[in-house]
DNA sequence: GATTTTAATGAACAGATGTTCAATATCTAA
DNA sequence: TTAGATATTGAACATCTGTTCATTAAAATC
């Protein structure tokens, strides 16, 4: 089964297209692997070859997603030639941007019946990215025992957190509201009382 | 179908004792309805009287759970008279021991085939109480355009962050390193460079 | 304690899941 | 271009899901 086989490839284009035809008229959790193959004309057990769950198909959207996330990130770095990383400056990371261009998506990702997999995709994702800076920038600046790993979590699952109440708001906020918002506690939280 | 009626009681404890045997034999996602409800001697049918699936019995279970949470973070306002509250103390807030405690259980909640609704369950809990501190005890030192609900998002998501972290090297550091590392980034984050 | 209310049951249903298998079609490499 | 490799198919199977219904059993209320 290797993934250059032009059967394979046709099949999971096959698959993929199904799903979002599928995906366009009803939620993720209301479609069925047999629905898929159907839609798809893809044999039942030609499904289970190469996915155990629908998640599973997804879960390969999800990659050329967060292809987009890395972009989105790097894109300033592109811009500008020496960057202030002094802490997480919100008009470099480009992340709010990233969510609202996917937000179609992102709706089925933070919806309560889908499995932890894709919050953790895109946990995974912003951590690296914060955890490439912080340690490049922040590590001689920081107190020596706080473990850039929890660090890391720490800010990653912070702006998550930002983004789980923008999408509880069905993202009716701006970007550049959401920017303002990681600014303004960011500053807050660091000039203290 | 009231739930105070003596049968309905019965069934749902039945239910209730039955997922806790099947889950110290397996994970959540290889146990079935129908497995449940054999172990349980409930009808099937009767299943679908009280919960959809197979989550909202375990939903029902978590509620307990966070009872807990409340109480653990409570603890602290109960012993002291007069509490600094300014800024997050991770001496007075017990999540971490109270996630240690049910460790078994987070196990399950983090795990990631798991639907998203109990992250949400602990997100809302942590949420709530933050929010309630935040709004009472920090508002007058906030910078004016920050959103009371996002800061608390935000300061909630955070120390799941750190869970997370915690939960994927199993659980193996102990609370008061976590305890210390909440300490030490919030001391660091409000320092500056 | 008798009556009314309602939860639980068992049976049956169409459809989905997850797996196996031999037969077939389609690709790759020589 | 052919021979070998392997992905796909269709069929079959046991089990699970979600739902309906008349029947039975157990509670609540009087």
């Amino acid at each position: 089964m290797r993934t250059t086989d032009l059967r394979v490839m046709k099949t999971k284009q096959a698959l993929h297209n199904a799903l979002l035809t599928l995906l366009s008229q009803k939620p993720l959790e209301q479609i069925s692997i047999a629905e898929i193959c159907r839609e798809a004309k893809v044999n039942r057990g030609t499904f289970y070859l190469h996915y155990e769950q629908k998640e599973g198909l997804f879960e390969e959207y999800f990659q050329e997603i967060m292809e987009d996330l890395y972009q989105s990130y790097e894109e300033p770095y592109r811009a500008v030639t020496t960057l202030d990383t002094n802490h997480l400056d919100p008009n470099t990371i480009r992340i709010f941007h990233h969510i609202e261009r996917f937000k179609m998506f992102y709706r089925i990702v933070f919806s309560k019946n889908v499995p932890l997999t894709y919050y953790y995709m895109l946990f995974d994702g912003i951590y690296s990215l914060l955890k490439r800076d912080i340690s490049t920038h922040h590590v001689h600046q920081m107190e020596d025992h706080i473990s850039i790993d929890y660090y890391s979590a720490y800010q990653a699952n912070a702006i998550i957190g930002l983004i789980i109440q923008w999408y509880r708001g069905d993202f009716s906020d701006s970007v550049t509201m959401l920017n303002k918002q990681l600014a303004a506690i960011l500053k807050n939280v660091r000039s203290g009382e």
